[in-house]
DNA sequence: ACAGGGATGTCAACGTGTTGACATGACGGG
DNA sequence: CCCGTCATGTCAACACGTTGACATCCCTGT
C-alpha cells in the first residue's frame, strides 16, 4: 500500500517549515509565524486588524493578540484610525521592513538552493503543478490579496 | 516579484489540511491531528509513548497528554509493559482501526479526485518531485518508520 | 433624528503543541 | 552488589491558535 500523495505533501511541508523556523530563530530572532505575520503587515501597511488577520490566514483575535508584543519590540506601530473610531492602523517600522526583506531573501535563497540539489528536481514544473492545485482549491493567486 | 515556491507550497498545504480537518470533523468526529495520531498508533500497535511521539512527529509530553482522552473515548488501550516497569504499551482498539481505515480511505479518495479535476495536474509527476524533495530533506521514505 | 444591523477590536475559556525539570525503572561497569 | 547513567513517562509553565460573547462605533433606511 502506498502513502497518499496528500500525506507526502504534508510531511514535506512540515519538514520545510521546521527548517525555516530554526533558520529564522537562529539568524533573525523571530519564529516562522512571526516572520510570516510581519511579511503580511509589510505587504499592506496601514491595514486594520481584520485585514491583517485575513491576510495572515488567522482569526481576528489571534491577530489582535499578536500586535502588542510586536509593537513593544519595535516592529509595528498601532494608531487609532482618524477616520474611524474603532479601527486601528497597523504600520510596520523600518525594523520590520528590514527583517522581512533580509529574512525573506535568505529563505528564498535557501530553498532555491534546495531545488538545485538534485537533478530530478524541476522547480518550474513543480511550481506549475502547485499553482494549478491552488487554483483547484480556490486559493488566491497571491497571498493576502484584498478585493 | 514572484512568490517563492516554498511559500506557495505552504499555502497549498494549509488549505488541504483545513479541508481535511473539516471533512474529518464533520463525518468522523475527530480532528485531523487526532486522526493522524491514531493512524500512527494503528501502524505500530503495542508501541510505547516515546515511539508514538517519534512516529507522530511530536514531543513525548504531547503524546503523553493525548493518550488519556483517546483511552476514554475507546480508541486506545494503555497497559503497563510487563517487561518494563515504566514503559506503557499503547494498543489501538477495533474502533481506532475502523476509523483509520474509513477516514484514511475517504481522504485518499477525496484528494485523488482533486488531482483529476484539472487536466494540467499530473499526480505521478508531482509525486516524483515530492519524493525527491523528501529525500533531499532527509525524510524517511515512509512516515513513522522505526529503525 | 434615530433605530437597527453590520463592522471592529478585545476578552475569556479552551485545545494542543513546546521546553525543562523531575521521579523512577533499567542496565552496565567497577 | 551498588552506583552512575540513560530511558521513560509525567508535570508545570508557557506559546499561540480557535470560538463565542461582548461593547462600541459606523452607516443606512425610514
Amino acid at each position: 500500500m502506498n502513502e497518499p500523495t496528500s500525506f507526502l505533501l504534508h510531511r514535506v511541508i512540515v519538514a520545510m517549515d521546521t527548517y525555516a523556523d530554526q533558520l529564522l530563530r537562529r539568524d533573525h530572532g523571530v519564529t516562522f509565524a512571526t516572520f510570516s505575520f510581519l511579511a503580511v503587515a509589510a505587504a499592506m501597511p496601514g491595514a486594520d486588524v481584520t485585514s491583517l488577520a485575513q491576510g495572515a490566514g488567522m482569526s481576528k483575535a489571534a491577530a489582535s493578540k499578536r500586535i502588542p508584543p510586536l509593537v513593544r519590540d519595535g516592529y509595528l506601530t498601532a494608531e487609532p484610525d482618524p477616520h474611524h473610531g474603532r479601527r486601528l492602523r497597523i504600520v510596520p517600522t523600518p525594523r520590520a521592513y528590514a527583517l522581512v526583506q533580509a529574512a525573506g531573501a535568505r529563505l528564498e535563497a535557501e530553498f532555491s538552493d534546495l531545488f538545485t540539489l538534485d537533478a530530478r528536481l524541476d522547480e518550474p514544473a513543480l511550481r506549475r503543478q502547485l499553482e494549478t492545485l491552488a487554483g483547484v482549491l480556490g486559493l488566491p493567486a497571491t497571498p493576502g490579496d484584498q478585493p
